[in-house]
DNA sequence: CACCAGGCCCTAT
DNA sequence: ATAGGGCATGGT
């Protein structure tokens, strides 16, 4: 299998994930951060929390409370403290374009990661979701799902980061559609397989592909 | 009981 | 440069 074909087999397998990322922009910024190492249900609490507390104006009702005030909404989600920081942080950027997204989108997708990478908390998979899920602007999001495919199947490893987003933005089209499902697709992809199994490492893409290719050649 | 989850930062080699 | 520890809750 070649890595071009990645993308329409996990399709094939798991289907148009759509609107992989629920959510306003606004919503998908704070659950970037509150989904850092942390089980995406407690993220939806601690969310609901903080939509209860803030009806309207998300960001701008978020940065006005105090990070102990934010700790005790996010709660659910873990790290509250810290993550609690990271949102004031976070929002002290927004901030600055008056919480306005489009006035943030007016900017190149350079110029916003590295504004993004800038800010104490924010690192490169969490900066390039709100990219690309929030922002909507193409950016292939890198996470340990993606390094472990690329390993299991390909054999392909890198030291760094950008180096596997570089190598995948190379092969695939920039496109935002394309790169938000196939992010959804490989989550999706690792927590169909490997959430009811015993160990993570037995999760491995190569069963679910071999099989396929069994179905395929049954019929 | 242990281990994991849609990471990141800081510290010690 | 890079490995290891801390952050913390809820599910399996």
């Amino acid at each position: 299998m070649k890595i071009d074909n990645l993308y329409s087999v996990l399709k094939s397998i798991h289907g148009p994930q759509g609107k992989w990322w629920p959510g306003t922009a606004e919503e998908i910024i704070i659950s970037a951060v509150l989904t850092q190492n942390t089980n995406w249900k407690n993220v939806e609490r601690a969310l609901e929390n903080i939509k209860n507390n803030c009806k309207n104006d998300l960001l701008r009702c978020l940065s006005e409370k105090s990070p102990d005030k934010i700790a005790l909404m996010i709660k659910p989600a873990g790290f509250f403290n810290i993550k609690a920081q990271r949102l004031k942080n976070l929002l002290t950027w927004i901030e600055f374009y008056n919480f306005e997204i489009e006035r943030i989108k007016t900017k190149t997708i350079d110029e916003i990661r590295s504004e993004l990478l800038n800010i104490k908390g924010i690192g490169k998979e969490t900066a390039d979701s709100i990219i690309l899920y929030a922002f909507e602007l193409p950016i292939f999001v890198i996470d340990a799902y993606t390094r472990r495919i690329l390993a299991r199947i390909f054999d392909i490893k890198f030291a760094k980061y950008d180096e596997y987003k570089n190598f995948l933005e190379s092969i695939y089209p920039k496109s935002t559609v394309l790169y938000q499902e196939f992010h959804g697709l490989i989550v999706e992809h690792a927590k169909a397989y490997c959430r009811t199994k015993p160990s993570c490492d037995l999760c491995l893409i190569e069963n679910c592909i071999y099989s396929t290719k069994r179905k395929e050649s049954e019929n």
